[in-house]
DNA sequence: TTGGAAGTACGATAATTATCGTACTATCTT
DNA sequence: AAGATAGTACGATAATTATCGTACTTCCAA
């Protein structure tokens, strides 16, 4: 599965992934209007880069109606899990528990968060070792 | 402190200031060298992307030799924290606890890194609230 | 049935990044 | 002192990304 090399999406692409991992498939327009509750950007714009992005085989659609509808072509955990590892590559130097523990320092850890962690880690200790 | 906006360095600047972070300050030469452990990359290349960091203050650099000395000007672990949290917010939307999850569950964590994620997460639940 | 609204296609362009050739300069070596 | 060597400066260029204007098309509504 997922044979071809992974590419990573440049920020604006990833953007859009984002508004159709989150509402799924849909319009142009619709991509539009979550975009611009962040940022302005123009139409057209939206339009060209979600063209490039169904070429580049990012993004699947679906030209029956007028109005063509869009959806992400990879899967969202597939692609976190890619970047996550070429982000720690390149920043943290391939050490992913430096990584965890400046998330952990730095974010305000909620209780249920921690029991969360405490969880995966006894799974983490018993399991496949 | 830290008072200029962080604008995230390029994925090459990156491998720079990698070599920098790890071996201080250094030749042009050396930087090269090291790059040219992982990619082949020509000196005049490494030559040039170093007098442009240089020019956007990522940089600092000392010219007296005749062969100048670069080393970097942003400290690697303020770095991490800002790429971090931009990584974070574009990939996990905003979910940290999700990326510490997904890198935990990834990851072979050994004996001794899930010791030091308890004691992280005792300090956590008693510390500053 | 026609005119406007909403859509797509596509080319042009600006900005940024990465790459390197060439010219010039300083330093060693003999 | 002359030539080789190692360095810097800098301009040109290719590639990629992001942006948008304009032309064309389709559909609905008056």
């Amino acid at each position: 599965m997922n044979l071809q090399p992974f590419s990573k999406p440049t920020d604006a692409e990833l953007e859009i992934l984002q508004v159709l991992w989150q509402y799924g498939a849909s319009s142009v327009r619709l991509v539009n209007e979550k975009l611009n509750e962040k940022r302005e950007v123009g139409y057209t714009t939206t339009l060209k880069m979600m063209q490039v992005m169904h070429e580049k085989n990012l993004l699947i659609r679906d030209t029956e109606t007028r109005s063509h509808i869009y959806a992400a072509a990879i899967r969202e955990e597939d692609t976190q899990k890619q970047m996550l590892r070429q982000f720690v590559n390149a920043t943290f130097r391939g050490d992913a528990m430096r990584l965890v523990m400046q998330a952990l320092g730095n974010h305000e850890a909620t209780d249920k968060e921690l029991e969360q962690i405490k969880a995966l880690i006894k799974l983490l200790e018993n399991g496949e070792g």
